[in-house]
Order: structure tokens, then sequence, then C-alpha cells
DNA sequence: ACGTTTGCGCTTTAGC
DNA sequence: GCTAAAGCGCAAACGT
């Protein structure tokens, strides 16, 4: 209970100083959520050029999807395996 | 390893020009995509920093939710949502 | 906009009616959230019935999971081979 | 088909006393998940019906999460939400 | 241009 | 209390 009310607690005694700290806490936020818009935007255009030059989008996604997923899907199987070794008691 | 890479093996081999220009799109793609998923960990981060100096994670959000709403969508849905709760009686 | 604003037109003209409907509704959602719960609540115990009799409870998770997957996977998988197949120009 | 089905395979043959108990914990547990599923989509009809009658789903999925808090933790939330609000000027 | 459908991100919850 | 995972809502994207 001490730890989530500090918040108030400060807010209470003197709301200035740490208000300005907020702020800022909030406008970087903000500055950073932009950026990402602007990258994500950019995505969409390369998507948008692949389809300008006869690529079909969806498939772009598929073959983006797949080579991250690979390694993931890979290291999944292997934690499965494990996990049925485990069962048959061999763990 | 041999077999999960058999569909990779073969798209590496037989591959003709128009295949490049297809890989250099998903890469540029792949790029972009680390780069966005920096900023989301720099977000992350400056939420952390907000908590560690008390200000609670979910009340910054919805502060950030609320500065990115136009001013009069934000009164109309505070009204909307008041008109709401004083129908089933939530003072 | 004529469709978004619809609920406060009916809030503005006559509460009592409505509001009654708006209550049914939240109590209905109410009364399945609080079953939902309740099955969870009874996967919980399964859980723990296998931990008593010496199952990991992580180990039955991936179990699940893995069961569940499998047939999806598949699917997938074939649904990603021919991708390549026609990035190839097989398609 | 032979290739991906193998650990499946292995753990259907090789399969003890401890094997069976294990399966009928993980089938009580597939059971329980599609009856929770079943909920879970009885709960999104009833938020369309909501919506088919004019009220906005987004509104009242937040009444349901304000009258599921205490009325003293809502109390607190909202006004530590109101300091919040003013230390950013946003009246 | 709209409605449907899928993918992505956030929120919340379970386990350690 | 924190980290990791699952469920869910939202929004962009595709097809009509």
């Amino acid at each position: 209970m001490a730890e989530a009310t500090d918040a108030r607690a400060q807010a209470d005694e003197g709301v200035s100083a740490t208000d300005d700290r907020l702020r800022l806490l909030i406008e970087r936020i903000e500055r950073l959520e932009e950026e990402k818009k602007g990258i994500a935007d950019d995505i969409r255009d390369v998507y948008a050029e692949g389809k300008a030059v006869g690529y079909d989008t969806k498939m772009m996604r598929q073959i983006y999807r797949l080579r991250k997923m690979k390694p993931d899907d890979r290291a999944e199987m292997e934690m499965l395996l494990e996990t049925y070794k485990a069962a048959l008691g061999m763990g």
C-alpha cells in the first residue's frame, strides 16, 4: 500500500516539481510514439513499393513472417520434444 | 536441422533476378521492424522510469491516451461515460 | 456520425427505459464473467491436482498447448510451403 | 506426415500407467477450456447485442470494469487520475 | 467505399 | 513483486 500511494503522497505535498517530471516523461513517450508511427508508415511504404513492382502484398508479409518465425519455431519444437521426453520418464 | 531448412535451401538455389529484388524489399522491412521494436523498448523503459520515481504505470498510460484524443472527443467521451454511470446509479 | 451518437441521443431523450436495458445487459455480462471465472478456477484445480500426483505444472501446460497447436501448425507449414513455391514462380 | 508426427507416435507407443493418468488430466483441461471459450463467445454476443441497440461497446466495457472495482478503489483511482490530469493542465 | 477478417499491441492474469 | 504467457480489443488490410 505504501508503494501504491507514493505518487499521491508526492502530489499532495508539492505539486509543481513532480508535475514537471511527469510532464517530461509523458512528452518523451509522446515523442517516441511518434517515431514509432513514422517507422510503421515507412514499412507500409515498402510494401506498397513492392506491390508497385508486381509483388503480392500478402505474400510478402507471409515471407517476412516465415523468416522471422523459423528460429523461434525450432526452439519451441525442441522444447516440446524435451517435454515429451520428460513426460516419458527420461527427465 | 537438415529437414527444417529444406524449404529455404530450395529458395536459395533456383534464384532469379526478380527474387533478388524481392529479397531486398524483405530485408528493408526486416530492418525497419527492428527499429520499430527498438523504439517500443525505449517506450517501455520510460514507463519503467516513471514507475521507479513513484508514478503509476496504468495512470501514465491513461494520461497518454487522453492527451492523444482531441479535446472535444475527450469531453464527449467523459460525458457519455458519466451518463452511463448515472443510468446505473453509480455516483 | 449519426450512428456514433445514437446512444447519447437515446440517453438525452428519456433515461429510464433505456437505462433498464443497459443495466440488464451489464448484469448478463457480469453473470457470464462469473461463470467464466468459475471455469478458470476449475482448470486451475485440475493443474493443482496433477501437481499433487507428481506432474510438473509447466509441463502439463506445454502438453496442452502442443495438442492444441498441432493441426494448426501443419496447416500453416503447408501454407508457407505453398508461398515459397509461389515465390519461385511455381504458383 | 510421418515425420511430423514422430514425437506423438513415440508417446502413444511406450505408454505407461502414469501416462494414462496424465492424459486424463489433460483431457479434462481440454474440456474445461472448451467450455470457457463458449462462455467467452456468449459475452461477445451480449456486447454485440448492446451495440445493436445503440450502446457504445467501449463504454459498456468501461462500466463493467468500474462496477467490478470496490467503490473505495474506484474513488481513489478517479482521484489519482484527476490529480495527474491537473498536473498536466488537462482540465 | 464498406464490411469482413486477420494481425498486432495492450491488458490482465498465472507462475516463480 | 516481477516476469512471462494468454486473452482480448483495436486497427489496419484485404476483398467485394
